[in-house]
DNA sequence: TAGTTTGTTCAGTTTAAACTAAACAAAATG
DNA sequence: CATTTTGTTTAGTTTAAACTGAACAAACTA
């Protein structure tokens, strides 16, 4: 690794956080391997090895294929090769946090797309629910817009990061 | 029930709708009885009885009570009771939908808690770490920002949710 | 060529949580 | 009092998903 532990003094607060963001990923629906491989490059950086991370995260070469690929479809991470090497090497992404959210926007629209679906598809008798169904769906596209306005912020401005 | 289904011409399109809550409960770290019982009350409004309950959702009465009891103690749903009748009757809260943000604005609020912590107790010879753990930290403050926001916009609104 | 070192795949195990069903308690009725 | 009707609790089952470990394939080395 490039950005290797400047001490070595740490592995307990360390490691309290990989845990954290293993726990952060379980509640968002993601393995919660994959919230500790992203923890471990929020704090070591990377470039970091495949067999590295097993060893590291103390879990089977397979559970770190898997999630590696996952978090490198999300795109928080990215593949990189080093000539005269065969191994690949994993690093963070330029700016990985909006990938952290599209799970929930999507979640959002998803939830909003069944609710308009069942708005349209219901006949005009049944008063309250259409009504009923009309704020929920409202409710859902303001998380919507929410969200996705947080990711677009961070693809589009590109560093700075301000209120909004 | 009061608002009974107007119809019972449509419990094809009903069905699949709590299904589909089903489906976004789950999503959301939720059981998906819980789901399917708010899809239920968007749809028909209650109030409705437990037992009903568990025969209209084909379900245990078990589950029926522990996850009325969940709902309502996110503040979906409210137990009222009729005179001379000694069951339980289950309604939709006045205003439901704030409390499905709940979950998500505590999780945005947890994950920036233990990030900020690691960030506090990492020794600063641990340079890279420090700064990509703050740039987290903002990350996950600015979704509990925007989340809480529309919390709070139907929490004082009261009633008109417009954009912001 | 055989032997290493790498990453992937997949069958099987483990784990965590939802869900059921049965026992129970409380409140009514006859 | 016994019986019925309600809601709750909990032990046990079921289910879904994560995770492992071993087999495999591909690319290299001696």
């Amino acid at each position: 690794m490039n950005d290797s532990m400047p001490d070595d003094s740490a592995p307990e607060q360390a490691n309290e956080f990989i845990e954290h963001m293993g726990r952060v990923a379980r509640a968002d629906g993601l393995p919660r391997i994959a919230g500790r491989l992203f923890g471990f490059f929020i704090l070591y950086g990377g470039p970091c090895a495949l067999g590295e991370l097993a060893v590291k995260l103390e879990v089977s070469r397979g559970s770190v294929s898997t999630n590696t690929r996952l978090l490198e479809q999300l795109g928080l991470l990215e593949r990189v090769s080093r000539r005269g090497d065969r191994k690949d090497y994993f690093q963070l992404t330029a700016d990985p946090f909006p990938a952290l959210l599209r799970g929930i926007v999507a979640r959002a629209r998803d939830a909003s797309a069944g609710i308009a679906h069942a708005h349209a598809d219901l006949p005009d008798s049944w008063k309250g629910a259409k009504a009923r169904l009309a704020d929920l769906d409202a409710f859902y596209q303001r998380i919507h817009k929410a969200t996705e306005g947080i990711v677009g912020s961070y693809e589009n401005g590109a560093e700075d990061h301000a209120k909004s």
